[in-house]
DNA sequence: CAGCAATGTTACAATAATGTGACAATGGCC
DNA sequence: GGCCATTGTCACATTATTGTAACATTGCTG
């Protein structure tokens, strides 16, 4: 599933991006201003930022800028929107490093176009590296978990809400939060759900005993952390 | 600072090509026709060769094959300029081995993106080394494909396919990567064209058990890995 | 210890993803 | 032009995944 960032002040806009988003089977995660866009691509690095020129605060250009500087973020696809019809501004904004840009005000259609496009284009995920936890160890890129080694076979779910819990250990999410980040948001699922995910993946993960990284704190969620 | 080779033989359109990359912070030098690029890319090699498919003398296609078969300039990244609108055409192209191409008319923007994307995804590009995994043994320059020293015959796209993964191993690619890096930007197919290639090329490699290289992750896409 | 809420566990049916074979269109080649 | 290889797409088969419900167990509170 493809998470899409929306970094956009208005809410008017965000909604309706929001609603075409999710109309094309996006996920998506939203944010008002620079600041909680940086702070959503650390917890969560989505697979496309769309992302408004104006923004109050520090500008969407420099935004472009700061997630292209950093190593983690620099593949990040990146499409600017922008209410600026001047060509000078459209290099300067792929100079910087967007992959695309969309003229406001623009279709849905034409929105959903785009990141398509922008999408097969880039370059694969992004550059995630592995993560690795006492032995046990797993790979964004090549979709892989290792125990010890030994390559484990995890369905889809299991290993997004593993890599999840990787990639924030030693926190506490509510059933509630794992339904919003590891299956997306605007997803209906009963929240007991998550438990079920929780058994399969202990149940992968039991062969070498990491199984005791994945604990229950009772009454509020679910944590990954490699103490007890 | 990135320099470019525009080799087009129509002035007012070498002039907008220029002036775009100009705008959009690139050197580069003209060529009006295949000799003068030849000598152009000898006596200083451009970063990557924007290159009109019609050109008066030696044509786009011949020039592409040219560099191609050329040691030094196996790997430079080329866009081809064209006219033409077909499909056969498109193929062509990048059978030939051009990275992308642009069909006129094409916007600065556009031209400029392009560029940006194919320099980008040309940065991780390998060499023309032949590229061997377990006794699975490709050559980029010379088509060839062995299995333990007995010669297989691929298909052009089943060795293109063979190629990119072989040359990318043990990452996991979508369908629409694997179409946009093996089929072609712009080459609008079905996904699951993908998964009727990876069966063939399974198909090809099985005789020696090299089908287990061509792994599916399921949810995702398709990775090459002599692991399991 | 009873009673209750929270969580663990299992089974299952629906759904989604992928594998597979066939076919028609296309273009190269003689 | 006729033959052949290649390719994209479809229809259908097969398999994996997933959400849910139902029941079991655990742990807490008084």
């Amino acid at each position: 599933m493809t998470r899409i960032l929306v970094v956009e002040d208005e809410p008017a806009i965000r909604d309706m991006i929001g609603f075409a988003l999710k109309q094309a089977g996006f996920q998506y995660d939203e944010a008002g201003d620079a600041e909680q866009a940086l702070a959503a691509v650390a917890s969560r690095p989505p697979d496309l930022v769309l992302l408004d020129w104006m923004l109050p605060g520090m500008s969407g250009a420099d935004l472009v800028r700061r997630l292209r500087s950093e190593e983690i973020t620099a593949g990040l696809p990146i499409i600017m929107l922008t209410a600026r019809v001047g060509e000078s501004d459209r290099v300067h904004g792929l100079e910087l490093g967007a992959d695309d840009y969309v003229t406001k005000p623009f279709s849905p259609r034409e929105l959903i176009a785009r990141i398509n496009a922008v999408l097969r284009r880039s370059v694969v995920v992004t550059g995630e590296q592995p993560i690795e936890f006492d032995g046990l160890w797993l790979d964004p890129v090549g979709h892989r978990v290792r125990a010890d080694g030994e390559t484990l076979t995890l369905a889809p779910t299991e290993f997004r809400l593993l890599h999840f819990f990787m990639s924030h250990p030693d926190r506490v999410y509510s059933r509630g939060q794992l339904l919003d980040r590891v299956w997306g948001r605007g997803i209906f699922v009963e929240e007991r759900t998550v438990d079920v995910h929780i058994r399969r993946l202990r149940k992968a993960l039991a062969g070498r005993a990491y199984d005791r990284f994945i604990q229950t704190v009772r009454g509020t969620g679910y944590r990954f952390s490699t103490g007890h």
